[in-house]
DNA sequence: CCAGTTGTTCTCATTATGAGATTGTCTCAT
DNA sequence: ATGAGACAATCTCATAATGAGAACAACTGG
């Protein structure tokens, strides 16, 4: 291994974060506008050098709330991947471990340090980002999608008590398809400790009609068993 | 984010790879003695720096050929996840980035450049491993359980044709459960391109009597659909 | 009050799974 | 050579899970 690091040229680690949530019905991410070289006003996910004594997870959470001024503590932060390509960075070579964050819907966050800028953007519209940014979107999007299938995650992009409808409009808004209302009511409520019921109800119907909906929690599951998966998606199985 | 890197101590960053093999029905792991310090001695998994201009997933397939002597090319090879926490390396701070890959059985390997030997282990039946190689290896060997589920990679593990009851020893070496024989046979011929028939069959029956199997090879699906889902852990779901 | 919307619960056909049994071919030990 | 046991491959049958559609009641805004 020829272990001396100082025959080595020295190497900058960053995290960056995909932090997703839902707004309006589409699946938004934050980014933010750099307020430094490289890449100085475009656009780019928050993230950051990791400091010396700091470990990568915590690290993810401050400069996912130094970069958009307050403290966004999403309610799931997982690792994505790492992407290490020599050429991402064009003033030396940064290795960067990507997280992915789920949260609610929050107030548009303010600029932080440095980050001219910084806002929820649906992620099928999106200006050009910097780096390799939008292929770290694209893993933390893909990862998302298949972690509402196997996981209660889903939960995570929803306030402390919510809807079997408003659950169902998140999976609806991160797959980016309709689902049957009357299969996924009865697969949310059969999968044990997916969700569980408070005994209220919302306090009026829907704003275009519709009987109170009963309010649930998330349950104690880590994992769906059995999961709720996509609608085939027969083309992408090869 | 204070871009200057300089402002920041160096930290070096390597690649571990997990390595497994089926051998003699159990899962194995390659493990190398380490030659330098720190840790001399000591068993580890196969890694080490990144170099300049070099890919992380290239500097995967570098090290497990340089630490074993021989080019072992793994039929599989995915990043599992990356190591930073600051302690880690008793020496400064390290940011691993670790591998899983996975390949058919193989001759024992020799030692390479900075391994003193390298061979193949059981993973139930380690010896202390240095720096956080335990914990790395235990979420190698939970991601390839979990792979087996919902991919076609359990054919990794095997030649180019293979039977049906070979593929199942995979499942159950990997899983450590036994499976019933029956339904994985129909299991496995009714995913849409899990394995193709080839027409032809083992030379003799098995060891122990059984008549000739029908060989296959892996078939061109990168998803099983459905997934082939290890019998229910309802402790492991909470 | 009416028309339309939506939460919730059914039904019914189809598909997938778990458990066990059957059949025929092969190897090994007698 | 023969019988015992191993094992590949296929089948049956009960149960579980899914997809599609319908029913019905509670609510909304006009």
């Amino acid at each position: 291994m020829g272990y001396n690091p100082r025959d080595y040229p020295p190497v900058a680690v960053t995290v960056d974060v995909v932090a997703l949530t839902i707004r309006d019905r589409r699946l938004n991410v934050l980014i933010v506008e750099r307020g430094v070289q490289p890449y100085l006003g475009h656009w780019a996910l928050p993230g950051g050098f990791v400091r010396p004594d700091e470990n990568l997870d915590d690290a993810a959470v401050r400069e996912l709330g130094e970069e958009t001024g307050l403290g966004i503590r999403p309610a799931h932060l997982e690792q994505l991947g790492s992407y290490g390509t020599p050429e991402r960075d064009p003033r030396m070579r940064v290795v960067s471990i990507a997280y992915l964050a789920f949260g609610p819907d929050l107030p548009d966050p303010m600029a932080g340090s440095d980050a001219a800028e910084a806002v929820w953007h649906p992620v099928d519209d999106l200006p050009p980002l910097a780096f390799d940014h939008e292929r770290i979107l694209n893993d933390g999007i893909e990862r998302a999608r298949s972690k509402l299938e196997y996981t209660p995650l889903a939960t995570a992009f929803l306030p402390g008590t919510f809807t079997v409808s408003e659950l169902r409009l998140i999976y609806e808004s991160v797959w980016g398809t309709a689902l049957h209302a009357g299969n996924f009511h009865r697969k949310v409520l059969s999968v044990p400790g997916f969700v569980e019921g408070t005994g209220e109800t919302t306090q009026t119907g829907g704003p275009k009609g519709g009987p109170r909906a009963k309010l649930y929690t998330a349950g104690d599951a880590k994992l769906l068993h059995p999961a709720l998966l996509r609608p085939s998606r027969e083309e992408e199985i090869r």
